[in-house]
DNA sequence: GTCGTTGGTCAACGCCCGTTGGCAAACATG
DNA sequence: CATGTTTGCCAACGGGCGTTGACCAACGAC
């Protein structure tokens, strides 16, 4: 989860720590539990809020060492910097199900049900939207998730695998630009919508940009 | 176009600076050309497009000024801080067409098309989407542009003008999921389509948001 | 008990930011 | 020519940022 750590620069990760245990062949655990664990654990979670609600630059180290409740200097202990930070604290993971086991006439609503599931149970991607708006290198982190998540499964659902990359950047801006407007520029109208509407309205369209004939 | 200059706070426009010549009946200008107009356009252009291509924290004054050729202190005298300089440079002009003249079977197309063209001509636009994903004031502008162009366009277009907000909304999902995608975070295969396919993937979609009966 | 290791605080560095006020040149007006 | 205004530059301010290194307390192994 950690191993993509060095985001934008080569620098990073100047007080990385190994784990100290040498695998006394006890437990199978492959990593042992440090005493600082809920630390790490709670700079994260602050992390992940700060960047969600205030984006990358507006997100300091500084206030996220204060939500955690501890000096701002362990932040750079346990990720170097703050590049570091962001890349441990947002890693997405879409959970993308197997879309060849889906019926294909749902497809499209199947996708948009889970797409508002993840959205409104992971804050992190929140996050990653904003700091991609904001930033080349997030813009180039999303590309990454989109190469490595979405289009794997997009492969497996579209007729003509060829076509994959077009059909899944096409239901890729229609997913993103609800995120966008209901999740963070809180359009009033979009905000307002349930999901069952939600996923009426834009179930057809991502179909439709799944499988349907080329127009 | 300069109305609303206070944008986030009340606090700006300390230097704001009133015509001088007092409407000697002469040309009908309402205001006098001013000697420093070209530097006003200069800072304008450059902020335009450091708020483009930086969002809002990263394009600082110093640097907007230096591509301006000027010292930083103008931007002040000139536009009275940070916030009232984002004001004067980005004043989105949507440049709605007249809904009602549009053949009913042509909207989603016509839509899509006005929306590309207005993007691929305008930075001011990609300045606003980053600025809104970076920030709560940038998203409240937004939705104004929402509110006061896109909403009293989509009520002359709408069937039942009481759906014009959602359906407006809808619409509004997929063109700034389209924008994100292909101008902000360059998605590979977004970025890669042409006009006319996006015309033609995404035309009937907005058609559907647009005039289709609730599903 | 002793001593290396780990968890954590504190104070500071250097940098860049938005912003301010003073001053010099260019201009406009009489 | 004399005077007031506009345009512009310069140097600095106060503050917040990411980041660093010294220092102390608690723990664990022997």
């Amino acid at each position: 989860m950690l191993a993509n750590a060095c985001w934008l620069t080569l620098a990073g990760m100047h007080h990385s720590q190994a784990p100290r245990t040498p695998e006394p062949s006890g437990p199978p655990a492959p990593t042992a539990a440090r005493r600082s664990d809920a630390t790490r654990a709670a700079i994260l979670d602050a992390a992940r809020e700060r960047f969600a609600t205030d984006g990358y630059e507006r997100a300091t180290i500084r206030a996220i060492a204060k939500d955690a409740g501890i000096d701002p200097s362990m932040v750079m202990r346990y990720y170097g910097n703050k590049e570091g930070l962001f890349a441990a604290a947002v890693s997405v993971d879409l959970r993308m199900p197997d879309l060849g086991a889906v019926p294909r006439d749902d497809l499209g609503r199947v996708l948009v049900t889970h797409f508002l599931a993840q959205w409104e149970e992971n804050e992190q991607l929140t996050a990653l939207l904003r700091v991609g708006a904001a930033n080349r290198a997030g813009a180039e982190r999303m590309q990454g998730v989109f190469r490595d998540q979405l289009l794997p499964a997009a492969r497996t659902a579209c007729p003509d695998p060829e076509q994959a990359p077009a059909r899944a950047a096409l239901a890729t801006t229609q997913l993103l630009g609800l995120a966008l407007t209901r999740y963070v520029l809180h359009l009033p109208p979009v905000a307002a919508l349930t999901r069952d509407e939600i996923v009426a309205w834009l179930g057809p369209t991502v179909q439709r940009y799944m499988v349907a004939p080329h127009p």
